[in-house]
DNA sequence: CTACAACCTCCAGTAACAAGAAGGTCAAGT
DNA sequence: ACTTGACCTTCTTGTTACTGGAGGTTGTAG
């Protein structure tokens, strides 16, 4: 596979495929005779894998030792677990600000008239 | 106000004061003889305006936006209900890819012994 | 008079890429 | 043979909203 093949397959942009592997986030791809990065399936999947993980909001070092506990054989999944579960954190409480923002925007939202005067309970808060 | 007090007051750091005027988000300070700025009532204002809606999640070009409207007689409450809005709706847009991403590794997590073994189903989801 | 804190400016770096230019090579179709 | 498009490298710049440091001046307390 040529670097444009493996990138929609692992839905990627060619950009962040080349990235990934300069910040050696992956290995270098093996290259042909003209110097044409070439992908085998196990590289496809370790370039999913970083999608997949990134799509979960793991930090691309995050991802990084993710990959390595991936192709590790003796990894034990506590410490897998341990990663995952300090994200899984993050994003409550991620949750927790939002929601908290959420209410406080809607009830400014929601007690503004949206009309023509400049009377206005939004930058009455903010001020 | 020397520019740490202002900073202190509006809750900022004395660096972010600075940004702040270097992109024009806010009007530069007047200066001392000694080129010391110096903030009154209204600077201090301003930073504080500002600050509360970054905390909100305004950007600092809606916070630009924003704090024009604050400091314009002529305003209607409509164009800043509609900054609002669209903030608010992009609140409510993150809280549901974070309630999928969440409810996702959740699962995970929970499947997870977290044992000594390198059996894992976040590694097998993700590979 | 001498510390030392607080101020100043300017430059660099962060995260994770995207975009584009310059300058070139290679593969496939007509 | 020629054109087109995909690929290559390296470099630079931009994004967001700051933060940190270097190196130099000023204000104040003892």
């Amino acid at each position: 596979m040529n670097i444009s093949e493996v990138a929609i397959k692992a839905g990627l942009s060619v950009k962040t495929v080349r990235y990934y592997a300069d910040i050696a986030l992956v290995p270098e791809a093996e290259r042909s005779a003209a110097g044409y990065r070439t992908y085998d399936e196990p590289a496809l999947k370790k370039l999913i894998f970083a999608k997949r993980a990134r799509e979960f909001g793991f930090s691309i070092s995050e991802c990084q030792e993710l990959l390595s506990l991936y192709q590790d054989e003796e990894r034990t999944s506590a410490n897998v677990k341990v990663i995952a579960q300090r994200r899984l954190e993050e994003i409550i409480q991620k949750q927790k600000e939002l929601e908290s923002l959420r209410k406080e925007l809607a009830l400014l939202v929601n007690s503004c008239n949206g009309d023509d005067r400049p009377n206005c309970p939004i930058i009455d808060y903010l001020g």
